[in-house]
DNA sequence: GCGATCAGAT
DNA sequence: CACATCTGATCGC
């Protein structure tokens, strides 16, 4: 749950994800997605007042999230006053103070999140130098690398600050199964259960929150089946969400809720009230959405926990891991990180030794250079800069931050450091793992899965209509299909394959889907890390039961590992078929810029929103391509390099070369200090 | 009547 | 193991 305060100490004219107290004085406000713990105040009457008196005052946010949120009542306040940015297109911002008509310019960049639905990073740039709010994010290792806008010259841009959810920053939430693990369990688990009859249905617990819509859609598509759910008029410009949802119940997928749902659950009765179907009972399990951890070194990693006869948990997590976190975070090597979020069972103090380790502003101080003799200190190199970077520990003391000004050229003022001490940033990741500054604190490593609920809301009580008891009724409007440039892109990040145009064709009647009895539970793609279950604990290396006896009923119970599996994604369609963004699609001054890095940071391919604050002044700026609208999931689904995000390869990067790396390496053992030319600057970047 | 807050359930 | 949210009760405006 998000701690943050809505202001960051480089730009405190504006508030993002919170809208109460102090924030109210913002000059403009920022929404990084739509689930409620990031909305406080969103809709209070101090707000409102506030909007009705400052007309230059507006809310920027993702065109999904702008969609979301305005589709509930209690927000549509807001419709005037929203400015929908698209995802990765630096837009400028003028922020004006109404009282004293002071004005400050300030760029952001919307950046994918992975979260949930319409979530973004928000990366700004002014004369307080470059800051990153995560907002609250799942990126799975060496994604931030692949983000263009990240990116300046071929090298990660000069962050001052990082403003990230700590959500599992922790070591106990060391590892969490990828995006495509957790897919492919709960798919092979659906599979095992709804092929045994039209009369077995799966119902999943899933709470009021935005974030399972690649789940649903996936299910949907694997299986012509769509998810019934309560409510889906949200989506209504979003077809490729919309289009594997109903609220027509007699399919064999329920996502639907009720306040009474698990009492319902154990009379056999799912949400929405059905029991049965052409008078014959329905068969239920049910799957809840949890998150799930392991211990560094933990080896065994179910992704699907048997929890009751008909009950299971299936990991899902809308949150990075440590070590996904640690990895971005070392990436991106700020010289500041700030928590938003301090996880219970431990402290701010906790999370801050964590973070520090991987700031710039504490690596000046490496004690473990020393036997080399003049490389006592990792001194970091300025290329060609004007003023001496701030390399004093700025982490615990967020206030003030030194004014920076403008930067004429961000690579300059990025700061190279030896390679030992990129290490930490820039190796591979089998090297990275075992340089962290972080202790292994002795955490018990428990071989069972730890797993909580999954958090998150968007649920508005007012929306939710009581579910009939009886009847097929379907009480929402119907789809309204838009032309694809008004279609909100929601999958930037989740959507499983690009070239699958789901018309109505591939949704075969659930008894077609259903019919085939397979005696076999499921096509054992991925091999050795697909296990059934044949029921009694003995085999618990591949199998989690919890509270572990008597369910003998369903003896093929299905039950995934993801452990050393390598076919994780083996449902993807797009397996093999990684697509990298070409080139040829980008503007041609954002070319010249990941090459050149412009002098003047405002000089980058940017769009402007004028005071009046017109939207289309923003969303007619620049037409994305449809090459990066519809962005594919990564293949890999290896748990520690997978990406389920099609984000290009690291911009102008390329592999140091033997040569290059002799030369370095050679420097470091003279002791010698290394000074690189522009042109040279790539090298340390893989 | 509404919003903020808290305890308890999940 | 224990998160965050939802619901309902209470209080104050």
């Amino acid at each position: 749950m998000s701690s943050f305060q809505g202001q960051m100490a480089e730009y405190p004219s504006i508030s993002i994800d919170r809208f109460d107290r102090e924030n109210l004085r913002a000059r403009a406000y920022f929404l990084s997605h739509c689930h409620k713990d990031h909305m406080k105040g969103l809709r209070a009457p101090a707000l409102k007042r506030r909007l009705e008196c400052s007309l230059k005052v507006y809310l920027y946010c993702s065109p999904v999230t702008k969609e979301l949120l305005l589709t509930s009542p209690k927000y549509r306040f807001w419709e005037k006053r929203i400015i929908s940015i698209e995802i990765e297109t630096p837009t400028q911002i003028s922020l004006v103070d109404e009282a004293s008509g002071e004005k400050e310019e300030i760029v952001v960049t919307l950046l994918p999140a992975g979260h949930c639905p319409g979530s973004v990073m928000f990366l700004f740039q002014g004369d307080n130098g470059t800051v990153l709010y995560t907002g609250d994010f799942r990126l799975a290792k060496g994604e931030a690398a692949r983000m263009e806008l990240l990116h300046c010259g071929g090298r990660v841009k000069d962050i001052q600050s990082v403003y990230l959810d700590t959500t599992f920053c922790d070591p106990k939430f060391y590892q969490i199964p990828s995006r495509g693990e957790c897919l492919s369990g709960i798919l092979e688990l659906v599979r095992s259960w709804i092929t045994r009859s039209p009369y077995h249905v799966v119902w999943l617990n899933c709470k009021a929150a935005y974030g399972y819509e690649y789940l649903f859609t996936n299910l949907s598509e694997e299986f012509g089946l769509q998810v019934h759910v309560n409510k889906l008029d949200m989506f209504r410009n979003m077809p490729d969400i919309l289009h594997h949802l109903t609220t027509d119940r007699s399919t064999q997928i329920h996502a639907c809720r009720h306040p009474k749902a698990e009492e319902y659950f154990q009379w056999n009765k799912l949400p929405c009230g059905i029991t049965s179907k052409n008078r014959i009972s329905l068969h239920t399990i049910s799957i809840k959405p949890s998150t799930m951890w392991f211990g560094e070194r933990t080896r065994k990693t179910n992704v699907i926990v048997r929890t009751g006869e008909s009950s299971y948990r299936a990991c899902f997590s809308f949150h990075s891991s440590y070590s996904e976190i640690k990895d971005f975070l070392s990436y991106i090597c700020p010289v500041n990180a700030y928590p938003n979020v301090i996880p219970v069972g431990t402290t701010m103090d906790k999370v801050i030794e964590i973070l520090k380790p991987l700031c710039r502003s504490s690596q000046n101080t490496e004690p473990k250079y020393k036997p080399l003799g003049q490389l006592k200190r990792s001194r970091t190199i300025h290329l060609d800069s004007e003023e001496e970077e701030e390399e004093n520990d700025l982490f615990d003391d967020p206030l003030p931050v030194p004014l920076r000004h403008k930067v004429p050229n961000q690579q300059t003022h990025h700061p190279v450091v030896f390679p030992m001490t990129e290490v930490s940033q820039n190796q591979p990741e089998n090297l990275r793992q075992s340089t962290g500054c972080i202790k292994a604190k002795s955490m018990k490593t428990s071989l069972w899965a730890n797993f909580i609920d999954c958090e998150e809301s968007n649920s508005e009580s007012e929306e939710e209509l009581p579910i009939p008891a009886s009847g097929q009724g379907d009480p929402s409007p119907p789809p309204q299909q838009k032309t694809d440039v008004e279609v909100p892109q929601w999958d930037v990040f989740f959507k499983r394959n690009d070239d699958t145009d789901c018309s109505l064709e591939n949704f075969p009647s659930s008894t077609e889907a259903g019919g085939s009895q397979s005696p076999k539970l499921f096509s054992d793609s991925d091999g050795e890390s697909t296990h059934i279950s044949s029921q009694n604990s003995s085999q618990s290396t591949h199998i989690s039961e919890q509270g572990s006896q008597g369910w003998d009923s369903q003896s093929d119970t299905v039950l995934l590992s993801s452990q050393e599996r390598n076919g994780g994604d083996s449902t993807s369609v797009n397996k093999g078929s990684y697509r990298p963004r070409v080139k040829e699609n980008l503007p041609g001054s954002q070319m010249e810029q990941n090459v050149l890095c412009p002098k003047d940071t405002y000089s980058e391919d940017v769009n402007v929103v004028s005071s009046a604050g017109e939207p289309t002044t923003v969303s007619s700026g620049k037409h994305i391509p449809q090459e990066r609208k519809l962005l594919t999931l990564s293949t890999n689904a290896d748990s520690q390099s997978s990406s389920d995000f099609e984000i290009p390869a690291t911009p102008e990067a390329e592999l140091p070369k033997q040569e290059h790396l002799q030369y370095l390496y050679e420097k470091l053992a003279t002791g010698e200090s290394i000074v690189l030319k522009k042109r040279k600057s790539s090298l340390l970047d893989t």
